[in-house]
DNA sequence: CCAGACGTTGTT
DNA sequence: GTCTGG
DNA sequence: CCAGACGTTGTT
DNA sequence: GTCTGG
């Protein structure tokens, strides 16, 4: 599963490595997103290219009464997202990058937590595959775009920590995974398993436990911890 | 026809 | 235990 | 994901 | 929005 990750770039790296139409503005290196959060999420438009926006983390359907049914539907199985109610009309046409160097998951029982981080060894940016949504506030003019993690079985490297992990895009499946006009059976060989040479795991401080706190040294290995 | 429900993940 | 908020 | 809050009645 | 149940 994934929900908590990071995001260290700066705003150039992103430019170019996600080929954006323009520079994030206001952008700054993040080392512990959590739902509910505005998160960078990238789209392609016609006629303009990739264009980075800001969601909510977590996806509020079209027609969810409340923003609080998005605080759970933080990922999306990619086994069953094209079935589920909440999800497959995103599937189809609003497909998005979500930027991120790495993501954490934790082992252990509640109070004893023990985070790991999951990451890009260089901390060069990577991609989660995402979906996004518009939800329009049924009473005021309130409307909020939010997005959800796309989720699969995890690999040999985080199977020891936990079953799932995020379905990670490479810059080669970034043009198909944005493309409106992909069919949905073209998509699958995108969720299976596969080991990454540049993906490395290791524990890190409990201190990332809490959302809200923020700090390089949250994606900084700890020795001694198991 | 209208009204009412619809959701996910993960963990145990 | 369960829900909410970040 | 994790952390933190959650609650009522009746009696003093 | 879309499906299910009455």
């Amino acid at each position: 599963m994934c929900g908590r990750y990071t995001l260290e770039n700066e705003s150039g790296d992103l430019f170019s490595h996600f080929d954006l139409d323009e520079p994030p503005t206001h952008w700054q290196a993040r080392y512990n997103v959590a739902p509910t959060q505005q998160v960078p999420v990238i789209c392609s438009v016609e006629g303009v290219g990739r264009h980075w926006y800001l969601m909510r983390w977590g996806l509020i359907p079209a027609w969810a009464k409340e923003t609080r049914i998005g605080n759970r539907l933080i990922n999306a199985r990619s086994e069953s997202v094209a079935e589920k109610p909440a999800f497959r009309t995103a599937i189809q046409r609003r497909r998005c990058l979500i930027p991120a160097t790495g993501f954490y998951e934790w082992r252990g029982q509640r109070g004893h937590k023990q985070p790991y981080w999951i990451g890009h060894q260089a901390r060069r940016p990577i991609a989660f595959a995402g979906i996004w949504e518009k939800w329009r506030d049924p009473n005021g003019e309130q409307v909020i775009q939010s997005c959800t993690i796309l989720t699969k079985p995890a690999n040999q490297l985080v199977q020891p920590i936990h079953d799932r992990m995020p379905v990670i895009l490479t810059p080669d499946d970034y043009g198909l995974w944005l493309d409106k006009m992909a069919l949905l059976e073209a998509l699958p060989p995108l969720y299976t398993p596969q080991e990454y040479d540049w993906l490395t795991l290791y524990p890190v401080s409990a201190d990332v436990n809490s959302p809200g706190v923020e700090g390089r040294h949250l994606a900084e290995p700890v020795p001694g911890l198991v």
